[in-house]
DNA sequence: GATGAATGAGTCTTCATTCAT
DNA sequence: GATGAATGAAGACTCATTCAT
């Protein structure tokens, strides 16, 4: 039981290291070694624990995945509001800045998903629950009357996705502060449920 | 002169092999020899003409660029009628399927581009020009009294970019049909122009 | 008493666990790891038992020869009539197909015997305690008025032996089966002991 | 062509580097290292022309098989006479000691050729090239009347190869000298052959 | 007595790079 | 201008071995 716990103890501490490896150096290029040195130990005992790096990178992204949707589905489900859910959405969206870890992580994986079925599928998993959140709220703010959408819920949703998607890397690259994109979505918000939401 | 002249076919040729060396192996992992095979030469050579991977890679961004919104803004410009120039613009922004090599080559760069600044700035003239053209659009629909915009134009323009390269990656993998993310984006294009663009 | 009858047992448990892991991997290439798994043990029990591989390994050759020997002397000894033993002594050396685990056991060691002299020295004992069998097996023979050789006993009986040997490899690599060799040895048998053993 | 010969060239010197590592270190545990040192060059070198340790050794098991009965049939065609022939066949395939580097070379494969399949084939193709060398001797003397055979000549031919085969370990590991098994092997010749081979 | 964690030495292998031709 | 041979640095990975528990 101890023996159990101690192993997850230190597969997280490895996964944690992965995470600022992978920040610093970039999925492209990242040695074994990287990530050793990050956790402060050697490469034999990385794989001890993993076996091929590219199953901690694989687990680092599912991590990176759960963090970000946990975090944003946590932010619209706190209010009973639909606009302060949808504010409280995007929000949760987008990048604070380029040295916000998690949608840094995530976006290192775009090229590799493109190649591997498996990186590919937990991408897909990420794009639909981000999906499903926004589609709960344009729902429920309909329901609330306080949303008149000017297209179906369902591609509004994937909308709001894709905005934020194209958004974040221009936050992540430093092109475009957080604040800038804020108010751009919520612009693209008020116009499309012919409500405004800054009361 | 005439030596010149060989230098820059051959820089040439060499430029198309990594373009389809870049898109059967990734940026990640992309060797010298991928490239000099594909090309049918020795690895040498091709560090004759280039000196450097990079240096090479970058210069096929570059071209992948140039090609990508030379394409669109003469797609843009060809047509009278603003309603048609957006369809057209949204038309040529849109890849044709997980095949569809420009848009593939582009979304190859997009971690490095976070680490390189070199590649940075590349990406960030890819979005401004984009951004441009559909900001000229916009500019045109409502001199022509077509469209009603719900946004500055600048804004929508952005938007518009955005929304774009969120769709792009998904059609790219295969998660969507490029006549969805069209059907998607006219959406998106008739709510903001006010004007329902198929006539 | 007790603690020196449990290390024996352990022993006999690992000695047993490493010819099965010797017949499935090799001499060549058997990992402390292989054993032990074998075993059902941890690497580094195995070596609080043996200290080294190639200790256990050595052991296990010469555990190997004793069975392999001590069986073809009891077939021998059992019959009176010499012919019955030697139709026994043969039968008890050719390997029933390539599954047979002693034979192959023995032969796994063939090159190493030719570096390690330990094992050459095993190796060596083996070839002697078969000739003996057949030596002895001859002399009876002629003493009970069977044979009529057609060379010295000591001869004949390398012979035998050697002959054995060569077959062996055959059987063990299947490309010949038992009854095959079977008849050849007994053709050699009957023409240099000048008797139709089969009555 | 100058090319091909130099690569051929190479390859050839690396095979031989290969024989030797091999005689001094055996098949197992036999590094890529110790090939490189022996033919004076780095590790990388080796795989610049093998891509494989198997692949090189492989070929120097060819070669050993292929150098060992080309210098036996040799040997037995070189006579008129089939005893002379018996004699000269006998004698090419006994090695002289020790020393004698192409039968030593060809027994490190024995345990291997348990395992892999090609090289068993070769293993194969050994015996039987050696087997209808000695067929083809015992033919010959009956057909020039010298030979009575006391067993189908087929049997004999195969007897002679499995007794060679069993006292060739013997004269590797230095246990016999070349001229005691020589002198049994003309001791067999003789009871088969009926036929006094020394004149 | 035995385990599991962790190490470090050793190996193959890959690859850009160099250099004589 | 370009090649093929060869290198050497760097990486992943394996495995016996050590050590605290």
């Amino acid at each position: 039981m101890a023996r159990q716990k101690d192993q997850e103890a230190r597969r997280a501490q490895l996964g944690e290291a992965a995470q600022r490896a992978l920040l610093a150096r970039g999925l492209e290029g990242l040695r074994l070694r990287d990530v050793a040195e990050e956790a402060g130990v050697t490469p034999a005992a990385v794989l001890y624990y993993y076996g091929d790096l590219d199953e901690l990178m694989n687990e680092t992204f599912q991590q990176g995945i759960e963090r970000f949707c946990a975090r944003r589905e946590q932010a619209a489900e706190r209010l009973p509001d639909a606009r302060d859910r949808l504010l409280g959405c995007i929000d949760a969206g987008v990048a604070t800045g380029p040295e916000d870890t998690i949608p840094r992580l995530l976006f290192e994986y775009c090229p590799r998903s493109l190649r591997d079925p498996r990186v590919a599928a937990l991408d897909a998993t990420l794009t639909e629950r981000q999906v499903a959140v926004y589609y709960g709220v344009l729902l429920l703010g309909q329901a609330q009357g306080h949303f008149e959408l000017t297209a179906p819920p369902r591609e509004l949703a994937s909308n709001f996705v894709a905005l934020e998607d194209g958004y974040q890397m221009d936050v992540l690259s430093g092109r475009r502060h957080r604040g800038e994109v804020l108010h751009l979505l919520h612009g693209f918000a008020a116009t499309v449920t012919g409500c405004p939401l800054h009361r």
